[in-house]
DNA sequence: ATTACTAGTAGACGAGTAA
DNA sequence: TTTACTCGTCTACTAGTAA
């Protein structure tokens, strides 16, 4: 009968990885790794002895101690595990925090915001007919870095429309909130916005509704 | 002596985390629990009761098997073990911002922090001798979601230390920034603290170097 | 079917020791 | 110091059983 890799054995060999012994060899004696897993040195040389017989591990005894290598084998036996703490943690609910200073948009928004067409789009995917006039924030060097996250979160896509012979371009807009109020982040799909500067369309005048002015800070979350 | 958490217990706690154990009570018996984790209803069984008695999961046992719940606490520990493979296989650069509310501590940080040896290791580690007194913030709602990811990345070991026949604990120590002033969030091993409330060390007296007071909104930011 | 006892046993543990 | 053996103990397993 083939010994099972024990939950202890499967222990020591992610000691093992940790300590670095993926990318190559680790030197470890039987005293410090029974150390760090909570055993006796014994138990610890048992365990590198059941590890080497199954394969997941290499290594050349020493008179001073050992090193040690995962092999290709042990390394899949930890990606197994590891996908299943993906599993469990991996999915979860993404929450992205942007952080930046109010400042004064060209007024553009209020126009385009005006427009029925988006009104209803608006009011159809973020469940409020959206106030004219739009919020600008410029963000933070962190928040830069942030906002790149967002890509891969679900946009609603609200739709370009011709209306007068002149043709409005299509967007993307992203639910967020700031404070209680939920709003809105809108990228308009053509044309291109600088890195730093996102527009939030919200029910309300969020300049009066939060008392802010320009260059103070607001704290948008996206919850997804 | 309490028994210690075997790898064969925290083995089991993961089978019931994957099968949805942490977002909702699981339904299952020692039968199939056994069968999945390798071993005899009975053993299974007597897992479940470990589990329980140290707090790990929660569960209503019924005459046609039982409902399992993964705690908070339960999840705390498949955090950590997340985190150490995430170490292994992970490379992704984590970034997360904290937002609270300043508050003020019980003044415990400012003795603490006045110690030579914590001061020692902090200087060494986070590349600043700290001030003595420590940032109390009270964390959003939000914020305390995302506090649990910082579980996932590398922590700097704060080692205790003794003197004057008095025994001071370990800590853990993550870097971070409050506006342009590097920080560290310092949790003690040991001792448990409310989950929306982080204390940072800081080069500087922040309150006075970011004119802050009580109940400011405070944004952190932890980049690795 | 379940859970969770008790009982008997197999095997894993750490101390001691040799190389 | 190391590794890895032997050996005695005691933990932890499974089978059987009751509820």
């Amino acid at each position: 009968m083939v010994r099972m890799l024990t939950a202890e054995d499967l222990q020591c060999l992610k000691t093992i990885a940790v300590m670095g012994g993926c990318r190559g060899p680790v030197f470890a004696s039987s005293q410090t790794l029974g150390t760090t897993i909570g055993s006796s040195p014994q138990t610890a040389s048992r365990r590198l002895q059941a590890l080497e017989r199954t394969g997941l591990i290499d290594r050349s005894v020493n008179p001073d101690g050992q090193h040690i290598t995962v092999t290709a084998q042990g390394e899949e036996v930890l990606r197994r595990e590891y996908s299943e703490y993906c599993r469990i943690f991996g999915r979860e609910e993404t929450s992205v925090t942007l952080v930046g200073t109010l400042i004064s948009g060209l007024g553009e928004g209020r126009y385009y915001m005006s427009l029925e067409p988006y009104k209803q789009q608006f009011l159809e995917h973020l469940g409020f007919e959206p106030f004219p006039g739009t919020l600008n924030i410029r963000l933070g060097q962190a928040s830069i870095r942030q906002r790149k996250k967002l890509e891969q979160l679900e946009w609603i896509e609200i739709k370009g429309f011709t209306a007068d012979d002149r043709t409005f371009g299509s967007a993307r807009c992203l639910p967020c909130r700031i404070g209680k109020w939920p709003c809105g982040i809108v990228v308009p799909v053509r044309s291109h916005y600088p890195e730093d500067i996102i527009e939030l369309v919200s029910p309300v005048a969020l300049r009066d509704a939060l008392g802010i002015k320009d260059m103070d800070t607001v704290t948008v979350e996206i919850l997804q």
